[in-house]
DNA sequence: TAAAAAAAGATTGTTTACAATTATTGTTAA
DNA sequence: TTAACAATAATTGTAAACAATCTTTTTTTA
């Protein structure tokens, strides 16, 4: 949303919103200001404003004079965001058929995330298919050419990712490859109604391979972002 | 989204959010600093705190070393800031009915908002009866009891005013109370379909009453917010 | 007189320093 | 040995100070 401003902080936000979708921030970590000061290099202020805004978007948590550690969804919470993003991407899907139909929608970033999906899924690189797939959600967002959309969505993504790390089974892929393609082809065929249909299945789906009676437990420190 | 913290901060958001809401702040007005500072006690590290939200949030925007503005939004913007809320109200609407066909509803909130609209609506107090209408949006949205929902409305309500202040003739009442009324009426008959296309209809409505043609000019500073 | 240049003032950006709180370590007593 | 308490260290919250930038006013010059 900010226009030229803050480079500083807005680095350490993305730092901390990709290693959260690499999945090298655990859910409960804390993080101090010091650690990353010494870190990147960032002034303690910078390092502040970059966390205030992560709080802000509910990636990380806040306990006064505690610094802040990385969301660790409840189950409610899990459920609520998923609710969120049936909303928003059901919305984004409807907006991309009319954009093809209208011919004024380029998918080729998609075409491209989509076969390296297809190229990863079979190996079991589980850390960076989690990450594909977030680009994949991101991208269909950003496509819509409203930035308004893409900032509800865009916290969303990564408490997804941080919600898998809580309850789902290691080995299980989380986010399938095949209906991502499906959903890309739905689009293609100018069906709202398909499209839709599929889009809702996908996250449904997400939300049915988690086990929220398993949660793991609260982790503490933690340097690992390179 | 904040848990306990920085509340004071969190004041100046309120404060601002408020202020733009019943048509205090004017699109454009710029705001310092230290102006806020020494009317309000705050410290200039707290509001500048606060300054930061409201930019993430896009109510404010910021031009480096020339502090923040409230925000103007153009006409891609303002189609761009509709769109999205009818993406995120559409899902509010549906909830809202599936949770009224559960009895697990309380409209209490909503009907005495509804009720205070009638006895404005005939008068012309045009910024008692914006506020009012925002209220409502906002209101419907909190009772889906989801925090991501509420969290990314929120912003787009100011911001809808905003894009009134600069786009409609003043005399015109961009959110009519009767199509409010008909609204909860659709939830009240369990009709899905019916509330859905009443909200559609509803914001369509509020777009359509702008005057993309006329746009005022930028207002410079100003301290109105008592 | 009007335009350009220079100086002064005001505001923001950033860092630094201090105060308050919490977490950790070490000590003592049961 | 363990639990409670005390002391130390580390981290965060806040405010104040300094530097950089922009705006306004004043001065100079054509």
């Amino acid at each position: 949303m900010n226009t030229e401003l803050n480079k500083n902080s807005d680095e350490v936000v993305d730092l901390v919103f990709e290693a959260i979708l690499k999945n090298r921030l655990k859910p409960g970590v804390r993080l101090s200001e010091i650690s990353l000061q010494e870190e990147f290099g960032y002034s303690r202020s910078v390092v502040r404003q970059g966390f205030d805004k992560l709080v802000d978007s509910g990636l990380l948590q806040h306990k006064k004079n505690q610094g802040v550690r990385v969301a660790c969804p409840t189950k409610e919470e899990t459920i609520q965001i998923y609710e969120a993003r049936k909303a928003i991407e059901n919305a984004v899907i409807l907006i991309l058929v009319e954009k093809h139909k209208d011919q004024s929608l380029d998918l080729s970033s998609i075409d491209e995330l989509i076969s390296e999906e297809k190229r990863l899924h079979k190996t079991s690189q589980h850390d960076e298919l989690t990450k594909l797939s977030c680009d994949f959600h991101i991208t269909l967002a950003e496509l819509c050419d409203n930035k308004y959309i893409v900032e509800s969505l865009k916290p969303l993504i990564p408490l997804s990712t941080l919600a898998a790390s809580v309850y789902s089974n290691p080995d299980s892929t989380f986010c399938s490859y095949a209906e991502h393609r499906d959903l890309i082809q739905a689009i293609k065929s100018n069906n709202s109604n398909k499209a839709s249909k599929s889009i809702n299945k996908h996250l449904d789906h997400c939300v049915k391979s988690l086990d929220f009676d398993k949660a793991i437990k609260t982790r503490s420190y933690s340097h690992i972002f390179s």
